[in-house]
DNA sequence: ACACCCGGGACTCCCCGTTTAT
DNA sequence: ATAAACGGGGAGTCCCGGGTGT
């Protein structure tokens, strides 16, 4: 059993170097020599525990699909409003997209060469479309959000705002200001959306972007 | 100096096939072989007119970057207001990173390998946002925006949402409904930042994006 | 070892592409990326597995003569006259020349340039001579042909006319009508050499170059 | 007029030259220096008199066709039978053939790239073949040969049987036994279409091919 | 008569994914 | 689990040759 768990470490540990380098060239461009160096392991035990590059391409992937459905099906369902939650979901996608390699490569790789994972090609935006949606709904039922407006719409806006924000801030400053960003990102969506009363609350809810 | 034309002739050959293929395929993963035969020439016309991939690529580059500014400085800028303006010049960016190659390629190349183009990295952003600022100050003037919002950060907000509004057009349907969800995209920014009594004129405004 | 199976597999399929290259340029027109293209393969493999263009083409050649060789010492020994034999060995050959791109390809080499593979280029016709002279011998001996000429005066006729025919008929109509002309050959043929008491066969015995 | 006189000698050893060279390697192998070395001219003549490498194959080509029409229309018709005549015609376009290097190159030129003489491909087979029926036909009006035969056919095989032996005594011997291989294709060709009555002239009709 | 321009293409070199032997 | 070998990919170099201006 001490063996498995090492194999285990050793298996994660192998996962989180592809992560980082995956994330940080292009799949192709990408070397088992940097991922084994990364991990500090040798040839043969990436060999043991995955079949060769693209194996271990699609287990990275996997990992981030998972990573962003537990976000999506997340904590913030409870004790929240439909507003709030949304905007917090952004900021833990974006939080997760930052500190997380395994995220980052997972998404660089299905979005560069979507022809080499055709399985997982579910795209990673009609999930966060759904969540966003979900909480949208929830918004309008508190009276938030007016009611003439496409909920499916409202949630694609938002979703394709804060991808937009996380490029735009990449280009920029390397996601130096990628927090101040959302926020402001946020300020723009809530005055489009928000229903007039609820206007005075923009700010304070915007500031939610900083957990 | 007849023959120049021949030599000239030749390199916007390779160079619209290096857009080509730079646009479908990643940096490392596009190769020579693959220019010089979408091309039609040799390796040797090649090597003669670049100095190699990685020049070649910044010639892409810089290509996409006069494409942009010819378009950012263009023709909006007299005869319609502010925002119409800044509808129409994302419209026109959309049209050219469709239909464009070279455009398509440049972008790809800096958005997906920054690392390697680190002196044309936030060309383009900081180059829309100026073009986008000059038309919410006149947009202001003339009364359709609010006065109490900065330029800058308007300016910013609608390319992120229209960059984004790209980016996942592309991961859904591969831009099949490109100027629907930029038409969409753009109710919700005029939701935002048109001064009340200009409301009614959101659909009529958006729908510049067709032209 | 099993590794070696694709190195080989590899190496006939570049030396097939060779075979069809070089059955359809000179060798000089001939490139090394017509090659790698029709092969499908790249440089590094090419010159992993050749020296070169020029060893290349002695592959080439060299299977060329293998595939001669195995016709001429093939299976038209036992159960046919001498005469039959060896109208079917001339049907065999030029069945060869227009199916097989290698024959074809390193027929066209060592023909068109003799002076780059030295070493091959009387070998195919020597081959074919000699061939021929074994079933003469033998029709000799079974009294179908006038023994008071010289075997290999007779065989190096025989060559010289259905390499002429193939030569004349590729000018004319590019193989269209190879087998007529070849069997109209073989009736003037059997006209000078056969015993007289056999020429009603000669229809009979021509026909044999269709199978 | 001295002056044209000095220029169309010039223009005359550039092709003499340019029939050396590509009677000696191939259109794409030979090179322009070779010529201008062969003829001792520069570059300047050579493109003064000619307009490039291919319409200086094409001239080459054209003197080619000249002279195999002198030949074929030649001396041979008057003074002798119509055996004896088309004996003569196979050794003159032989000689022709081994002494001309205008001749030869402009055949290899044909014969070996096609597709870059279109204009040209009225093959010489043709040419030689319409010569020898005229004998053959000749030669059946004045009783030496069987009048069974189709006169077509005998002079397509005697064309073929020909050429035939000069590729195979090229590549035996680079035609130092060319003559004597001619005769004795002939001595064959003889015993197949001569009328037995005049079997015993064969040897005597062979030995033409001397002249 | 010469040198330069543009382009063609063989070849070298180094790197990397994968497998085998140990 | 390690090290070495295998099979292959691809960028870049080099030299040559046709054509054109001078």
């Amino acid at each position: 059993m001490v063996q498995q768990a090492r194999a285990l470490a050793t298996r994660e540990t192998i996962l989180a170097a592809a992560g980082v380098v995956f994330s940080n060239s292009t799949y192709s461009k990408a070397t088992l020599l940097d991922i084994i160096t990364e991990a500090g392991v040798t040839q043969g035990a990436l060999y043991f525990h995955f079949d060769g590059k693209h194996q271990l391409a699609c287990e990275v992937i996997k990992r981030q699909h998972q990573a962003a459905v537990t976000l999506s099906t997340g904590p913030f369902s409870r004790h929240a409003s439909g507003i709030e939650g949304v905007v917090r979901l952004t900021a833990a996608l974006t939080e997760q997209l930052i500190s997380d390699p395994i995220v980052r490569g997972g998404l660089r790789l299905t979005t560069e060469s979507p022809e080499l994972f055709p399985d997982f090609v579910s795209r990673p935006f009609l999930g966060w479309i759904d969540a966003c949606e979900g909480y949208v709904s929830r918004a309008i039922e508190e009276g938030d959000v007016a009611c003439d407006v496409d909920t499916a719409e409202i949630a694609r806006f938002i979703v394709a705002s804060y991808t937009g924000a996380q490029v735009v801030s990449y280009g920029l400053t390397e996601w130096a200001d990628i927090y101040e960003s959302l926020e402001q990102t946020w300020r723009f969506i809530l005055r489009g959306i928000l229903v007039a009363e609820r206007h005075g609350e923009i700010d304070h809810l915007a500031a939610f972007v900083h957990g």
